[in-house]
DNA sequence: TAGTGGTCTAGACCACTTC
DNA sequence: AAGTGGTCTAGACCACTAG
């Protein structure tokens, strides 16, 4: 075994499962487990860390409830991919008010690479010598552009992501081409008056209401890795929260 | 024991951790254990049914993860209550721009008795008989009006709340005077302009943007128990999404 | 048939609270 | 010291998937 388990008698007592959970998030979080891989069985995890199995099936299980990992009876326990589904579900929220669920197209208006400013930096907890990438577009539900965005990442994590392609599912590429797991994300929700050029692209009188969503999304160590903000017309659709 | 639990052979099979939650879910649903109340100890419940301890403690641990139970070691395990920090943390997303949180203040403007309306109906699962009693209401944070809802629930479930006073923590009075447990809801937000009646009570112009939220509310049984539309004023404050 | 996750049990011991 | 929930183990068996 490579990673050493604490015992209990410690004073920073730490649960087993804890640890044994701690060393999985780390394989993940590290880019040795990619998305969508199937990971070893509850007994050989067990046996590589020298724990019993139900003390692995209740890390597995935390990491299950917390969307990191997909388990499937008889396949195997699989790392959570952001592929379009996950995030439709997670952290897509907006529905057309028909009650259609669907993946929102995206047309690009730019992308940039430029010095953080102020506000930047204090959400991104970046100092002003850091670069920024920012990337400024479109998306449409059912057709109709709906949402104008400006997404916002330091460059330091993301390098060369100014360069070339920039596609629809941009949690997936941050997970495949750079290692960065987004794991969950705030959002503050506003009404606003719409600014001119969102209007003109999403076809909006100016000062037309328009809803502002405000999101920091973080990597698996709770460090954020993306600001976004985005302004939704919400008369064909709404934002769909589920209290429970 | 006074339920019985069905055996693991049967083609519809159910693991008895789940049959152990339904019966424990039906208890908090009948009132026979209240808000607040400190439930037996997992070997009493185990006995009782006779399962053993770890099954109880599985059904125990899926009601508190849906925050229906409050475990405290040492003490014991109490039904969840509506009261003002629950509210807070689960029911009522919106918060100051300066990041406080509080419960807001509520004034009464009207409470009335009617017959459903069609839209009413649809949402309630109600037919044109029935009767509903509305409540409308503002809602103040940091003593600035900021809330201006229209509140809607089925006379027949709540059968004299029109009558007295109406409380400024409605989920509490549901569960306290009627049995009635409100156990999630969903939400449905938009940016509307501010409709004229809202716009006085708010101190806003007349097509403001405001943040519109359409609540369904339900019970234990998953009956939809409450409709409510909020329109909130966002200037200040903003509603906080946690995506995970 | 073999391998995976899912359920259930029984028992030991630890941590926290109260008396 | 007694009672509660929390952790950990070991083992049995069931349900699902794939070859």
């Amino acid at each position: 075994m490579e990673e050493t388990l604490i015992g209990n008698g410690a004073p920073g007592f730490r649960p087993l499962y804890r640890q044994v959970k701690d060393v999985l998030v780390r394989r993940i979080a590290d880019g040795r487990w990619q998305g969508g891989q199937m990971i070893p069985s509850e007994f050989q995890i067990a046996a590589e860390l020298s724990v019993s199995q139900g003390t692995v099936r209740k890390a597995l299980d935390d990491m299950t409830a917390e969307n990191l990992l997909v388990r499937r009876q008889g396949k195997g326990t699989f790392v959570a991919s952001h592929d379009e589904n996950r995030i439709l579900f997670q952290f897509f929220k907006l529905g057309r008010d028909d009650g259609q669920r669907e993946f929102p197209e995206s047309e690009v208006v730019s992308v940039g690479r430029t010095r953080a400013d102020p506000v930047t930096q204090e959400k991104l907890a970046l100092v002003a010598a850091d670069s920024v990438v920012t990337i400024r577009r479109l998306r449409s539900l059912g057709g109709e552009r709906v949402i104008a965005e400006t997404i916002v990442v330091p460059a330091a994590r993301f390098p060369g992501l100014e360069r070339g392609e920039v596609p629809n599912n941009l949690y997936g590429v941050y997970a495949a081409r750079y290692g960065v797991t987004v794991a969950r994300a705030n959002e503050r929700l506003k009404a606003v008056a719409c600014p001119a050029f969102a209007a003109n692209a999403l076809g909006l009188a100016v000062d037309a209401p328009v809803l502002s969503i405000d999101r920091l999304a973080y990597d698996l160590d709770g460090t954020p890795v993306e600001w976004r903000l985005s302004l939704c017309r919400t008369d064909q659709c709404h934002y769909l929260s589920d209290l429970k």
